[in-house]
DNA sequence: CAATCTTATTGACCTATATCAATTAGGATA
DNA sequence: TATCCTAATTGATATAGGTCAATAAGATTG
């Protein structure tokens, strides 16, 4: 039942079974139905999730009321207001389910035990918090040196077959444009593939 | 000598004296002066530092051959190309010194030594890395959702008095905008408050 | 299979910022 | 202090992408 999330551990480190038992013992299922929210602005949050089935996506709104994709989240990833979490404050984020969605949910206080008993997964989460900074700083390089039309193909890229999973407007939101630019910017790219 | 990083690690978690001694006798010293390099493109990259003194800055070179600025380092900051340090792969990053700098190195070879001898010390990256992830994603929505004066201000807020450590033109590149534009914002800035 | 609602596309126009080219202002150096 | 040299500013113009409004194309539902 915790396969994927015991594969993905072990990807990433070398826990004894009885430290992998005291991780995966901590864990709760949660279902969300597509349209569903996980998580909602000034909820004290409490958890992250480890996503088993489904598609998610977390956003928040500004001072103007625009939204803003932070993270999608499919199989395999870890999602939650990372923010909210480390420091237990307050949430501000929204966070949505695209598809029905499986989910683990790791409480806070739970983990502070876990990082106790079974220290190896502090580094396992310093892993996984790396890479996150690591590809989020690639995001940052990539607004700046590149165009939308770039943008949008690095994205399909690195997640590949999001475009049947995620709307247009989200994957805009996303790239930081809008629809009707992204919209020109695949016509555009339709025209290429076809001459 | 080290009471700087000490009381930073301090500031994070509570080693004890036997686990602390062990971090810091890792540590190297390393000095830099202003307009030297800590690191440039193609180095295997064995060491992330830790600045006692000084400013420096991180950036590398995009195809078109525009300098994108990673990050900036003053006091009790951590420096270097994580990516190529955490893979332990080339770096494509330059790391220069704004100002003469004295900095402590840690190996990546001996750091892993001490996650094995003093497992606190995951946590104490951890959470670093968890810092720096959140500021990060700050810089990606303040990018998103706002205009250049806006960006402007709030980078003045963070890095306080970097104005008179860093050229405008280093500040406009980590704020991705021009030279050109950033003195325009600065002019307008410098009209609203006179009036 | 209509009717309705949502999403995507297209068109016309606007704006923030980039680009290119001078010019000015400060620091460093002789 | 005069001379360089680099950084900052200013002006004129170009452009990517935004905004607003109108269809068109898919989905969803009764």
């Amino acid at each position: 039942m915790h396969t994927a999330i015991a594969d993905h551990i072990q990807n990433h480190i070398q826990p004894t079974p009885a430290e992998m038992h005291i991780f995966l013992s901590t864990l709760n299922e949660v279902s969300v139905s597509r349209g569903q929210f996980l998580l909602k602005p000034g909820t004290h949050v409490k958890h992250e999730y480890f996503v088993i089935k489904g598609c998610l996506k977390a956003y928040y709104l500004d001072v103007k009321g625009s939204k803003h994709i932070l993270q999608f989240a499919i199989e395999n990833w870890w999602i939650g207001d990372f923010n909210a979490f480390y420091n237990q404050i307050a949430s501000n984020l929204y966070i949505e389910a695209i598809e029905d969605a499986q989910l683990l949910s790791i409480n806070y206080d739970k983990l502070q035990e876990v990082y106790e008993q079974a220290p190896i997964f502090e580094r396992y989460f310093r892993i996984l918090i790396t890479k996150a900074f690591i590809s989020q700083q690639k995001r940052i390089l990539s607004a700046q040196e590149k165009n939308t039309q770039d943008r949008y193909l690095e994205f399909c890229q690195s997640y590949p077959n999001i475009e049947n999973r995620v709307a247009n407007y989200d994957v805009a939101n996303y790239l930081g444009v809008t629809p009707e630019n992204l919209s020109r910017v695949r016509k555009a790219l339709k025209k290429l593939k076809l001459s």
